[in-house]
DNA sequence: TTTGCCTTTGACGTGCGGGTCAAGGGTTAC
DNA sequence: GTAACCCTTGACCCGCACGTCAAAGGCAAA
């Protein structure tokens, strides 16, 4: 596949693949003789799971994060959940859990903005 | 004053205030010969007016908008509210109740990324 | 062979509220 | 007079996930 096969096959655009690799989310694709990219399924199907991540909220950094653990590079073939409390190779969910209080805080903050905009509208603040 | 004196009693800096003048806030101050800008206490009102409607979530175009409000024009001296339906002069609290809209889609959306997250870490999304 | 879409890299744009230089001249206190 | 700040404009920088454009070459079908 090309580029924009691949790109089309995961939902999105070869400058967002060009982008992922060059920011350390998908390794360097095979080339061609002539210096085009080539991808296989495997190569779609992290595509994709980058862009689930993407979507929740992650950053690209997150990302990368996620992507280093091996739950994670095994893509397809999950391992099982490892509840063990020796067994935390999983940094996936400490990523999540680091972007959940980010979530929390912007949403507290945004709340605050909208109260004070409330009582603006109410009070007329405009005009004092 | 000068710039730096009525940056000061503003709360700000000469670089927001060239900023505002630039954006249409404030109107384009009286120079000296030398071309030095001069403020005066209403500037420096209107400067805390500005950083006042920017601090509650408005953008500059909002608080240009907000500006052009005569209520707000004659910082200060505030109009008395006009709550007969046929004077429907002040946008500011049509253009703060458009501000609560975006707040609000704003907020709902990051709610929505937080519940995905949470999800996320309680099924091992990362790793389907 | 030509046509037309595909790919490559690099550089700049997007929104937003300013921050941060840089080079040159102004103003004020001593 | 001179040191120590202050001011001017213009241009680029920030975060973030790419979009867009440009110049140059690759690939498949007619």
């Amino acid at each position: 596949m090309r580029i924009g096969d691949a790109a089309a096959a995961a939902g999105t655009t070869p400058r967002a693949l060009r982008f992922y690799e060059q920011r350390g989310l998908l390794p360097p694709a095979s080339r061609t003789a002539t210096g085009q990219r080539r991808y296989g399924p495997r190569d779609v199907a992290r595509v994709r799971l980058i862009r689930r991540l993407l979507s929740v909220g992650l950053t690209v950094e997150d990302v990368r994060g996620c992507l280093a653990d091996p739950v994670v590079v095994f893509d397809g073939d999950t391992l099982p959940p490892c509840d063990a409390p020796e067994c935390a190779f999983t940094q996936t969910s400490a990523i999540i859990e680091r972007r959940l209080d980010v979530l929390n805080a912007e949403i507290s903050r945004l709340a605050g903005l909208r109260d004070q905009l409330r009582e603006a509208v109410g009070h007329g603040v405009a005009a004092r």
